[in-house]
DNA sequence: GGTTCATTATATAGATTGATATATTACTTT
DNA sequence: AAAGTAATATATCAATCTATATAATGAACC
């Protein structure tokens, strides 16, 4: 944290850094992304592990994907996301770090 | 990254994660905060720093006040806002690393 | 063709944003 | 201490964006 970042390089980074905020920005899909951070799973997997209605699963999803925080492998019937590694893992990282374990703290 | 949660768990975690989500959510909001990441500012400093018009500037810092992401103090007529320690600050790290500092990588 | 798994379309309801105008707080000057 | 001024905050409201339910569509398999 020790160079400073002009106006215009700070908007560019604000920028980007912002559409993945807006994507973490929603219970669903953030739950979604802490599954996906941990294991490859089926959208009928995560539509039983998290009991979200399945259209709205797939919409979300699909957010997701066009924002490339994830990525799909189809067997057969069956479609299978994962997250993408990145700056969305390293941010539910932290995310995680700080909501998730710091009860003893 | 150990100790799985149950759903209840995390959807309570995901709740308070997801506030903060929002909060950072926002071009200006996030530039606001990585200005008083970094030190304390008046509001007149940082509508000249960031160019944003003043009533807006304003709602921004009382939503972030509201949630608890920042600190005031008065002084005389002007009004210093500093970033909150706390998850709020370990983000904003985070986005600083994956999106300030990676232009080498 | 029928069934299962998944995606897309559509429409409505709800939340967020930002501009303009107004109010408040504290300082200054007379 | 009254009036003026600078700094900040709040109110209001139209415009935009986001979310979700229902219905329809597509893809793969039997």
């Amino acid at each position: 944290m020790a160079h400073t970042l002009s106006l215009e390089q700070m908007h560019a980074a604000a920028g980007r850094a912002c559409r993945l905020m807006k994507m973490l920005a929603h219970p669903d899909r953030l739950m979604l992304l802490c599954q996906l951070a941990q294991r490859e799973m089926s959208v009928g997997e995560l539509e039983a592990a998290l009991g979200i209605p399945q259209p709205t699963l797939s919409q979300q999803l699909t957010v997701l994907r066009e924002e490339q925080l994830v990525d799909t492998r189809r067997d057969g019937k069956y479609m299978y996301y994962r997250v993408r590694r990145g700056p969305a893992l390293a941010v539910l990282k932290a995310l995680y770090t700080q909501f998730c374990e710091r009860k003893k703290l």
